[in-house]
DNA sequence: AATCTCACG
DNA sequence: ACGTACGTGAGATTA
């Protein structure tokens, strides 16, 4: 039989509100009351796995009981506006994960309940906070009643009732008698619970009370006499409508287990309710095959002796393909079978020896032949490496696969991937077999499956020899930059504590605006959630207010330099004075790469101090840095994408872009471009490329919205195919909910459907801006595997080294280098032969990273 | 763990 | 009437 649940949200939300602290968001947003029914409601469908769930809401003040009785709920405080603007977001989450959601107005909430708890034939459960529904309990009907705030549940069935003394419909007739506070139930003045029982317990109904009122003895008489018409009010009003004109079918009321949709995860994180996605399991791709497929894991087999590795050996070495993990433990799985090698913790102990069990295992790691699938192979080659043990025929990443399926994912674990797509209990090497079997599917689905093979895969084994090859660092000079550093912030910090009057920490924010703008008594400026902003902009603002703000701006400028490049990557040197930075090839939305431990991709170039940063970064003895950088890449392929000749004109024609657009935006000769127009027009173009808006414009360029308005428009009317490139870009994007880029990588935007303005807007602009950012990221991806495979070809041993969006780097051999250049700008500049833009790759070479570019 | 700030493309 | 530019990672402070 199907099992129903009835949530009695508006009940449950109450309870819910006032059990727990008032939570908020960053924007401010209350969120206590909706984490605390959505956990309670992930434990209701823990425990009672229903196969239907129905949500109702009371809408507004219920008419029917106004009619009879004025005074009804009169009293009933009105819901603090805490709670009340938790409403609207908990309603789109429940609609979200397919949870109808009824609410009539003139019906409350119990009536509702009430009405369906009779009308279908299933078992049904209601949750609820208020005892009057326990009047509903039948040999189907069951109530789950809320205690201690939402804590504990309490099961009520007929049999539990009977327990307290009452039969379902005496909750009636009980609250006739003692009235009730809350909903402004009068019952009998001067009755409360104990009295309302013992009556009851004697006469069984409120008649049975006045049936017998001269077997009552004195006051309490008395009372009942007086207040007859009241208690058969109060009847009236207690009792729970089961006939209201509900239409609901058991059929819609369905419930879809999880994964749910994104679009809930979405709303979740909009609520900053991190946990409750912790607690629920997120992919609307996974979905159908969690709920169509079957899985079958096999039973893991331990093997703890070198005899039993050799069985297992002969396997693979049969098969030519297994899948494992060194994760948590190391399992290896073959064709309908899973081993989970044991490993000795010392000589004398259970199981294999680890040394052993890798050169055992050397000859197949090493095999180009003998196909691995694993979760994230550049890893476990690092890992393999210190064992000196060179992995190949690795084909099939998991992690790399599940980026491509949905990139806005961001997998940390083996453990989270299970997680997302819902699979069953088992041993790590058996799941990532499963789960590429599902994801090959996926990518196929999806068109991406060149992209993995092609692009993605083979870039792994580039990225891991970079990490590997290592960033030269020139020890004197970072020492050098650390002292001087060191020694100017003193000076500075002294200085700083002067004017300030008190000693006090420039680094804390909150220190610095108490000194600033109390102390001082300085103009402020923007706001954050916490109090006022003390950054770049608001400092600037205010230089020339106290001569301690240009100190604090150099005091930061340093800090901030020395912390992050100096003290942070001198513990990350190796003894040849190398770094060895980590790409991340599946953390981006866009497809680009990112740098991690240390992030080489953001040192300093753009101030003159910053760049001094940049000396430290040098090629290996007796090379030279051979750097090349696309030139506006993101604008060509705006030109390309677009079609729009002009632009595509101006770039064959080598011409300076933001000149020729200033000239045309505001009508003047090329000649008679100001450096101050280009500058304009530059920001014109950058804004383009993020998804414009009049408002981001004018702030990044210190000009009212209307002129940038203005802007915005004299650039569409420039370049008309641009305008009509981008609102495709949008337009595609709501009508099939993603976009893709030159490589067909795609980018689900669940943002477009969300009825919040500014989360559709940024739907909108990142529908711009991906394409753009993310096929210029496949496009220096594949200049990079081109690179690498002509640098191993020719037998160079210039190595590439860097990659920072559109730039490359090489360490190469000072004899090498001109031939290296060549080779480096051909195969960034030559790899999109159906363009009609040319790509263009400037080159040159130095000493150390500042010299070389 | 969240927040602010700031470095890069 | 709303509040924004796109994509990242890291260090320091604070709660």
């Amino acid at each position: 039989m199907e099992k129903l649940i009835l949530l009695d949200s508006n009940s449950l939300i109450n309870r819910a509100y006032y059990a727990l602290p008032n939570l908020t968001n960053h924007s401010g947003q209350y969120t206590g009351a909706i984490f605390g029914y959505l956990n309670m409601l992930i434990k209701i469908v823990d425990t009672y796995k229903p196969t239907h769930i129905i949500a109702t809401f009371d809408r507004k003040a219920p008419t029917f009981r106004k009619e009879i009785y004025d005074g009804y709920k009169a009293t009933r405080k009105p819901m603090p506006h805490e709670l009340a603007s938790q409403l609207a977001p908990l309603k789109e989450i429940i609609a979200a994960m397919n949870i109808p959601i009824v609410e009539m107005d003139g019906y409350e909430a119990d009536d509702i309940i009430g009405t369906i708890a009779k009308k279908f034939d299933a078992q049904t459960f209601i949750v609820t906070g208020d005892k009057d529904s326990l009047q509903l309990i039948d040999d189907t009907t069951t109530v789950l009643l809320t205690k201690k705030g939402i804590t504990e549940i309490a099961y009520y069935d007929e049999k539990a009732l009977k327990e307290e003394g009452l039969v379902p419909s005496q909750i009636i007739d009980l609250k006739s008698l003692m009235g009730d506070a809350s909903d402004n139930i009068p019952g009998v003045a001067g009755v409360g619970e104990k009295t309302a029982r013992d009556l009851l317990a004697k006469y069984s109904t409120l008649d049975g009370v006045y049936e017998h009122i001269d077997e009552i003895k004195g006051k309490l008489q008395e009372k009942l006499l007086t207040n007859r018409d009241t208690a058969y009010l109060s009847y009236k009003l207690a009792t729970i409508n089961t006939h209201s004109p509900v239409n609901i079918t058991l059929e819609e009321a369905k419930f879809d287990y999880p994964p749910f949709s994104g679009e809930v995860k979405r709303l979740l994180k909009a609520l900053e309710l991190t946990k409750i996605i912790d607690r629920l399991q997120f992919d609307g791709e996974a979905t159908a095959y969690a709920n169509e497929v079957q899985h079958e894991l096999p039973q893991t087999v331990d093997i703890d002796s070198e005899e039993g590795l050799a069985e297992v050996l002969s396997k693979i070495i049969m098969q030519g393909k297994f899948s494992f993990s060194l994760s948590k433990k190391i399992t290896i799985a073959t064709e309908g079978e899973c081993f989970n090698i044991v490993i000795a913790e010392n000589l004398l102990g259970e199981g294999i020896d680890y040394n052993a069990f890798i050169s055992a295992m050397k000859g197949i790691f090493e095999s180009e032949k003998i196909k691995k699938t694993c979760y994230d192979i550049k890893n476990v080659m690092h890992i393999l490496m210190q064992n000196d043990v060179t992995l190949k025929g690795a084909e099939n990443d998991v992690l790399l696969k599940a980026y491509l399926v949905d990139a806005n994912r961001n997998y940390k674990s083996e453990e989270e991937l299970f997680n997302a797509y819902n699979l069953p209990e088992g041993d790590e090497a058996a799941l990532i077999q499963l789960i590429d079997d599902i994801l090959d599917k996926e990518l196929e689905e999806r068109g991406l499956t060149k992209l993995y093979k092609e692009l993605e895969l083979p870039l792994v084994e580039v990225l891991f020899e970079m990490e590997k090859e290592g960033f030269r660092i020139d020890l004197d000079i970072l020492n050098e930059l650390n002292k001087k550093y060191s020694e100017e912030l003193d000076g500075l910090l002294k200085e700083i504590i002067d004017y300030a009057g008190k000693p006090f920490n420039v680094n804390s924010t909150k220190q610095l605006a108490s000194v600033l703008f109390e102390d001082l008594g300085l103009k402020t400026g923007k706001k954050t959630k916490t109090g006022y902003s003390t950054n770049v902009e608001v400092l600037n603002s205010i230089k020339n207010q106290h001569p301690i703000v240009p100190l604090i701006l150099r005091q930061r400028e340093l800090a901030k330099l020395k912390s992050t490049y100096l003290d942070g990557i001198l513990p990350l040197i190796d003894s040849n004075q190398k770094i060895h930075t980590v790409f991340k090839q599946t953390v981006t939305a866009t497809g680009r790469l990112s740098s991690t431990e240390p992030n080489l991709q953001n040192i300093p170039i753009r101030r003159s101090e910053g760049k001094q940063i940049r000396k430290m970064f040098v090629a290996s003895p007796n090379n030279v840095l051979v750097c090349a950088d696309y030139s506006q890449i993101e604008l060509r392929l705006m030109a390309q994408f677009s079609g729009d000749e002009t632009m595509i004109d101006a770039f064959n024609n080598d011409i300076d872009i933001h000149a020729t657009t200033a000239s045309k935006v505001f009508g003047v000769p090329l000649e008679m471009v100001t450096p101050d127009m280009r500058r304009q027009a530059k920001a014109v173009n950058f804004g383009i490329i993020y998804g414009i808006s009049d408002f981001g414009l004018s702030e990044d360029l210190g000009i009212p919205v209307y002129k940038a308005r203005d802007f915005i428009a004299g650039y569409f009317a420039t370049y008309p195919k641009v305008k009509q490139y981008m609102d495709k870009c949008v337009e595609i994007a709501k009508q099939q909910g993603y976009v893709t880029t030159y490589m067909n990588r795609r980018r689900e935007i669940p943002e477009l459907k969300s009825s919040n303005y500014n989360l559709r807007s940024f739907g909108e602009r990142v529908a711009m801006n991906m394409p753009l950012q993310g096929s210029a990221s496949d496009i220096i991806k594949l200049a990079m595997l081109k690179v690498h495979k002509a640098l191993k070809e020719g037998g160079f041993k210039a190595k590439l080294i860097m990659q920072v969006h559109d730039e490359l780097i090489i360490d190469c051999p000072v004899d090498e280098a001109k031939q290296v250049k060549k080779i480096l700008v051909e195969c960034m500049e030559n790899n999109t032969p159906d363009f009609k833009v040319k790509l263009v790759a400037e080159c040159s070479a130095g000493n150390n990273w500042l010299e070389a570019k």
